[in-house]
DNA sequence: TTTATATTTGCAACTCAGTTGCATTTATAA
DNA sequence: TTATAAATGCAACTGAGTTGCAAATATAAA
């Protein structure tokens, strides 16, 4: 299921990203948004948009969801598999635009994987 | 706070990891020992062990959280950061022995780093 | 422009892993 | 054997995320 209406939840979300160069998690969308929509929207257009290809999603330190912005993604295949940066001083996440060498492992055909490096930010171990 | 006392719960416990050789979820452990202790116990009991070194934790694909044996880890150090694999197909997660190297960050300090390989195990590609 | 209709939204109620407070039980040392 | 600190069970809670359904709205057809 794609994004078919221009709706104006879809175009409020996707501003939160262009503004954010960072991850943004759907607990801290629920929080700016509060007074523009519901948080089951929030979540219902945040699929869609991860579906078409415009976000991808991982999940945090303490489990919950992180959305950013993708590069190169379409519907069929999410090439933006990059490790992710979490401050373990401010909370926040970004995408690191490194590759990281998956391992070939005998028996066992690998699909995806996800990287969460953590530590302290630019900001934050300074 | 360390395990202070050899209680039933954790005997038992222990032999559930003594028993599997790969990581066992909280979850997969509520449902396993059910009739013989509470699932407050298990959670703290865990959370003891990992506190000691004797387990370590992460999280999974769904964001809930696995256990498994440590290797050489302490109550002052967990050395024991590998990557793990868990099985898209039969939901296995296991601990893999080997390491992956964290690059540098500029401007940023490293701390730990948590990778999960997602896949097919031996038995669910063969 | 109006209308028909499928999609989207809000709301309330729910799910489910994990946590907390507190009274009771139990392992350990005196 | 007893005192007591630690461990346990239970019930109620927390909080991120989900679901069902009625109401609202974007879009295409007329």
């Amino acid at each position: 299921m794609g994004v078919i209406r221009k709706t104006q939840a879809l175009e409020i979300l996707l501003a939160e990203f262009e503004n954010d160069s960072g991850a943004i998690s759907a607990k801290e969308l629920i929080k700016r948004l509060d007074s523009q929509m519901n948080k089951t929207t929030i979540y219902r257009v945040l699929e869609k948009l991860e579906d078409d290809g415009v976000l991808h999603s991982f999940l945090g330190n303490s489990g919950i969801k992180w959305y950013a912005k993708c590069n190169g993604c379409s519907k069929s295949r999410h090439i933006d598999v990059h490790p992710h940066f979490q401050c373990i001083d401010c909370g926040k996440v970004d995408c690191l635009n490194i590759s990281m060498k998956i391992p070939e492992l005998s028996g066992r055909e690998v699909v995806a994987s996800q990287i969460l490096i953590q530590g302290k930010c630019e900001v934050c171990s300074a």
